[in-house]
Parts: C-alpha cells; sequence; structure tokens
DNA sequence: CTAAAATAGACAACGTGATTGACGAAAAGG
DNA sequence: CCTTTTCGTCAATCACGTTGTCTATTTTAG
C-alpha cells in the first residue's frame, strides 16, 4: 500500500462501485455503437442481435451451434434467429447434406452490420484511448483479462441490453 | 468483426472486446457475491434485488421513491417490493402521516444481506487489488468515472442479470 | 373552504426474451 | 438394423418490464 498522503489517503472507493462501473462503461459503449448503427441504417438493431450475428460468423452456423456459441438454448436461439432473418440481416437455407440442418448465413446487410460495428467499437476504444491514454486503456483490457475467469466471456445473459 | 486495419488499432485488441471484457468483469464480480451470498444464508437473493434493497436504503422508501431510484416505474418496482417482501426481506407499513403511502422497511434479514452484500464486493475488490495493484484497480475506476455518462451509473436495464 | 391537480399504490393486459418439455425427421454408430 | 443423437420446431411457462386505468388521499389554487 505504498500510498502518498495529501488527498490520496482517502479511502478506496467502496467495494460495490466496481461492478457498477464496469456496468456503466459496457452499458454506454453499446448504448453510443447504436446510436451510431442507428445513424448509418440499421436503427433496426438491437444490441442482443449485434452478438447473434457475430455468433453467426462469415462461415454461417446451424441455430443450436449459435445457440450454444450464446450460451442460451438452441430455442431462444432460434427465435432469434427468426427475428434477423425478418429484418434481412441473415437468410436460412437447407443444408444439402444433411436434412434435419438449416444453416443460418449473413446477408449483405448483415455483414455490413457486422463492419460498421467493428468500426464502431474501434472509433469508440480509440475515443476512450484518447482520453484516457492508449497505455490505460491497455492496461484496463489487460487487467479485466486477468480478473475474468475465461468462461465468463460468453454473452449469455438475456436481456441486459435495452434500450 | 475485428477487421485487420493498419490504420489506427495497431496491435491492441479489437475494439469490440472492450465491452466484453467490462460485462465479463461486472458480471464475475456479480456471480462471485451471489456465490457468496448463497453460502451465508441468502441463496434466495437475485442480483436485481440486492440492488432494490439498497435503493430501499435504511430509512425506508415508497414503492414509487424505489421505481425512481432504480429508474423503472413504479409497478415495476412495487412487483419487486412484493417478492422482497414474499422474502422476508422487507416489510410494508402504511404511513400513518399520509394515507396514500405505505413505507417500505428493510427488515432484519434484509439488512443482514446488505452488510454481507458491502463486504462481499469490498472483499472482491481487494481480491482485485490484490491480483492487479491497489493502484490499477483505482485507475480503472477512475478512468471508468471518467467516461461512463454520469446518467450511466442507474441500474436501470432489467434483466440482465440472471444467474 | 372547496374544487382541481398531483401523488401513491394496485390491477390488468401486454411485450420480450429466456426456459423446459415433447416430438418428428434425419444422421450416426454399435 | 435398430438404438442413440442431433436438429429444428411447437407449446406452455416464467421473469421482468411496460403502459393504461382506477381509487384513495394529499396538496394546491382560486
Amino acid at each position: 500500500m505504498a500510498e502518498r498522503r495529501g488527498g490520496a489517503a482517502r479511502e478506496d472507493g467502496a467495494g460495490f462501485e466496481l461492478p457498477l462501473l464496469l456496468f456503466a462503461g459496457f452499458r454506454s459503449l453499446i448504448d453510443e455503437l447504436h446510436r451510431d448503427l442507428a445513424e448509418q441504417g440499421h436503427a433496426d438493431v438491437r444490441p442482443a442481435y449485434g452478438y447473434a450475428l457475430q455468433a453467426v460468423g462469415r462461415d454461417g452456423a446451424t441455430a443450436s451451434e449459435i445457440g450454444r456459441r450464446l450460451g442460451v438454448s438452441k430455442q431462444a436461439a432460434g427465435k432469434t434467429v427468426e427475428k434477423l432473418e425478418g429484418l434481412g440481416y441473415v437468410e436460412r437455407v437447407d443444408d444439402p447434406r444433411d436434412g434435419r440442418r438449416k444453416l443460418v448465413r449473413l446477408t449483405a446487410r448483415g455483414v455490413d452490420v457486422l463492419v460498421r460495428s467493428a468500426e464502431g467499437f474501434d472509433r469508440l476504444r480509440a475515443r476512450w484511448a484518447e482520453a484516457l491514454g492508449a497505455d490505460r486503456v491497455r492496461a484496463m483490457e489487460d487487467d479485466l483479462r486477468a480478473m475474468v475467469p475465461a468462461d465468463a466471456l460468453r454473452l449469455d445473459a438475456p436481456g441486459w441490453f435495452n434500450d
């Protein structure tokens, strides 16, 4: 505890603030990204859809696989895919080699969201790096990576993001 | 999502990792806290309840007030209070000075959860400080505070935490 | 003082997103 | 082959939130 006196002697923030801050950070990034996306012609992308699209991936995937990647039931994944299909972000085609499977694939519009999301997130991260310093952002990421159990990287919670 | 772009982000993690890490950090803290609480006789506390109890506060509050603090409708707050009452964490008493109001107050059990939660969060934060260094944790908190709009500190999203 | 406005709480209907359970069709394996 | 898995879907249910409506009560204005 190399604590300097003169202001720094104050007690650290209460422990309960940390999760709050982490969540608020997450939340504000997501919110800003979707504000950007809305301006770029993707007003109907809900935050959860973005991650679902990511789970589809460039090579496509089945609903069951998407559910596994997202950590939700295949039924839930199926419903999400249905919505995504209705919005024109994915298409479903029968797998000619396996009569059970229906491959979900990104449409051009779906790829566009993904590309714009990636750009948006990069832009947001760059803004943080500009405000805080690139090293601080990198440190934050490193520290979080260190403290977060590997399996917690999953996006398995259901409906956190609701704008 | 992660396009290799020569320009902006060098070998830094792709921008989309930051929100993921923030969420995973939040999530793992919440999960661990509730694991601890479960071991301490509070297995039925859902994450959302903890924050609702905090909104009640030591002095008690009305359902409407709780709703305001949590950023949800008074009806939603009322339902939560009902559950909390059923679990024995709060009690509702008529306000003798205002026939419309019913004051929600923490029971001893409710106070106990709050105390144990605060202790648990402090313990968790201490563990992070031990692993990362106190200064790094403090830096993370400071940086997040700097980037997060003041109004984003609210816990107003509905169902993110589901264990 | 009384009429109007605001507030508290409750009830109902509904929306969203998840879950479990069941089932038929297709594939895989002993 | 016949049994076990797996895929997709239907249906019922749950959790948690929303808006709208209604009554009782308090506050505020005229």
